[in-house]
DNA sequence: TTATAATAAAGGTCAAGGAAAGTCAAACAA
DNA sequence: TTGTTTGACTTTCCTTGACCTTTATTATAA
């Protein structure tokens, strides 16, 4: 297993131990019981220990520096409430697609739960329902399957 | 016996001794050992360990990369559109419960599609549409759904 | 005593080098 | 023509070490 794996899982395990998932650690110190060069360090959190993996990294230099590690919980409902609270009781099928495309590219959706709900908003769903109707239900359907995505 | 052959047999070996038809090669030895040349193993995969042919290929580079070919087994797409023929164009709510119920018993969708879709033809979403309408409309949202789901 | 300079103790940056796997097009075979 | 084999070149990821920046502490000069 690469140093690196061992490194990230260690930094981990110190997390789940922590009552309040932080966790401080002295780079050299670290390095030197990880059986590793510091920078390494530097690496493995640079690279696997990002916001956008839901991680914050504080640090001081100095003497008495330290290098801390939180675990932080996304800012992902927020904003898919926002957005939710942002639709309306009305969607047309271009303002749909311009949304969830935007939700797309800012990661609050999955690939997967986008072709859901193209899926579920689809002509061929609609197509049942009156067209006096097609709006307010295209709103009801994407508002209800991102409040899903809250998490 | 042509290479691509043996080495595309090699790898169904490997899989069929695995116990969870999960099995990890590196690149260049396991070409080292079948006798050719590395990029051969990436045309037997492309070639003969695709998707459509039931298997999954996930690989990471560098030091300590590796190749990760598993084998999907899947009726899934056949069961997933058996159950869209029978849905027919009508579905009540507790038949739509039943019927999600059976889907993720039968491992065919996620724990997360299946909250997707409870969220789709909830009341929340149905109410706005007229009782007459209903059943169909939760129809149509759950099929074209499922419809996402075979691969 | 106080202001400043030197030193020590941290963590940060970056580029080089190595170890994989990926790509692609040319040659070859069925 | 279609499928196979080969190897040169590319990309990604990991490891290492030399050098830099920041902060704290200690020594020195006014």
């Amino acid at each position: 297993m690469k140093m690196s794996d061992i490194i990230a899982r260690t930094i981990i395990e110190l997390l789940d131990e922590s009552a309040d998932n932080i966790t401080e650690i002295q780079r050299n110190e670290f390095a030197e019981t990880m059986g590793c060069v510091p920078s390494q360090i530097n690496y493995v959190l640079s690279s696997r220990f990002t916001p956008e993996h839901g991680y914050r990294i504080e640090s001081y230099r100095g003497g008495g520096g330290y290098i801390r590690i939180s675990r932080v919980k996304t800012n992902k409902p927020t904003a898919i409430m926002h957005i939710v609270n942002s639709i309306g009781s009305s969607l047309d099928a271009n303002s749909a697609r311009i949304l969830l495309d935007n939700c797309l590219r800012a990661s609050l959706i999955t690939n997967e739960v986008a072709e859901i709900i193209f899926a579920a908003i689809s002509n061929h769903v609609l197509c049942t329902v009156p067209f006096s109707l097609r709006d307010s239900l295209r709103a009801e359907i994407v508002k209800q399957i991102l409040l899903t995505q809250v998490n």
